[in-house]
DNA sequence: AGTATATGTTTCCAAAACCTATACTT
């Protein structure tokens, strides 16, 4: 489950489970833990976590003598923290901080894959940005300061991945982000990131004149990509810390439930060039590897009638079609229209939107609906659409 | 039974390697 929101869900987790509690002894470490044994005994000690994008401190706190240990976990694919009955520890249980309480129980760290680890000490992975969670100024700061490092360079759903930059981003979390502007994924990551930045200035300009209240509301109602980095993982905190315990089981449903994107049917999805999968609606963007085309959405197609085959359609009869799609369909991004097409009617159908969008007929769908207005003058453009 | 997939990172500069569990196909 491990991206932000889950390390961020484990250090609340472990605090309120073990807040209260003393421990005692040394930590127990499996023989195939990915992890140093942990050089340190107390009869008496306190818990305590935190959590900075993909790592989690420990923090070991001695009541009586003895100095304080800390280790820095990463969860890996499958890592996280469970308060259980000393005696029935999980499956994959690899290091284990026993209670007082009789009968004990045991604060475990599991990880099936066991592509999470543990570090001793308390700092932080040197070369990982600041938490897009704890530490959003800073890691905005930090992204936009650096625009000119060819991490940059990759396609934004790559560069999304890079801890340098997004501590704390993982696999489903950039999906849901670009979704939510329908940034295509493959579009290069300094492109939209240059983009934001100048509009940061304009609306700073714009916007300087409207009372602190107005400016909040506009910059809720408009995030750009690096807030999304922020809100988007904010928002799966709130939606699971009702069922802190990671065990539960409707806390799944919750989180399946909330995913927009990642994994759901009528999604596209392709590989990016480090073979992860990446999930979006509409256009994949320029960079795309090897070319390829999207893969079609796995819902039911949408009826086009005869859209998809005719050469010759009138601008005016693409357009009245089109208005029938925009109608039929939940908000609809230029590029999902466009994936059913041939290339060759793209352009038709960029022009045929326009006229939709400008006419009073767009049915009030015209504002946003079906470009986000943070990205279409460049979507538009830059694709030859 | 075998195959493909998975919320991550490292080692090296792309793709394999590190792992287990689960769902789905022969």
């Amino acid at each position: 489950m491990p991206e932000g929101p889950e390390l961020a869900l484990a250090g609340r987790y472990i605090n309120e489970a073990c807040g209260g509690l003393v421990f005692s002894g040394g930590a127990e470490r499996s023989a195939v833990g990915r992890g140093p044994e942990v050089p340190f005994r107390s009869e008496a000690y306190r818990l305590g976590a935190a959590a900075r994008g993909k790592e989690l401190r420990l923090r070991l706190e001695p009541l009586g003598p003895g100095s304080p240990q800390a280790l820095v976990f990463r969860f890996g694919m499958s890592g996280g923290f469970r308060l259980r009955p000393a005696a029935s520890p999980p499956r994959h249980a690899h290091l284990r901080f026993l209670t007082r309480e009789s009968p004990p129980r045991a604060l475990c760290f599991v990880d099936a894959r066991r592509f999470g680890s543990w570090r001793l000490g308390d700092a932080w992975q040197p070369g990982r940005g600041p938490c897009v969670l704890s530490e959003y100024q800073a890691f905005r700061e930090n992204v936009l300061k650096n625009l000119d490092d060819k991490a940059f360079d990759k396609p934004i759903c790559e560069a999304l991945l890079n801890q340098k930059y997004f501590n704390g981003i993982g696999n489903y979390l950039r999906a849901e982000i670009l979704y939510r502007l329908k940034i295509p994924p493959f579009e290069k990551a300094r492109t939209v990131l240059e983009a934001l930045k100048q509009q940061e200035q304009e609306r700073r300009k714009k916007n300087s004149s409207l009372p602190p209240s107005k400016k909040l509301k506009l910059k809720r109602d408009n995030p750009d990509l690096l807030e999304l980095c922020h809100t988007v993982p904010m928002e799966v905190v709130a939606a699971e810390k009702n069922l802190l315990d990671p065990d539960h089981a409707d806390n799944h449903t919750a989180f399946k439930n909330w995913l927009q994107c990642y994994g759901v049917p009528g999604m596209s999805s392709l590989r990016d060039h480090n073979g992860r999968t990446i999930w979006f609606q509409g256009e994949p963007g320029p960079m795309v590897p090897g070319g390829e085309c999207p893969l079609l959405p796995t819902g039911p197609a949408p009826a086009l009638g005869g859209l998809e085959e005719e050469e010759n359609h009138s601008q005016a009869l693409l357009g009245r079609q089109l208005l029938q799609l925009l109608g039929a369909l939940r908000p609809v991004a230029l590029g999902d229209v466009a994936c059913w097409l041939p290339p060759s009617t793209h352009w038709v159908l960029f022009q045929a939107c326009s006229h939709v969008l400008s006419s009073p007929e767009g049915g009030g769908r015209g504002e946003g609906a079906p470009l986000s207005p943070s990205y279409s003058p460049h979507c538009l453009n830059g694709h030859g659409l």
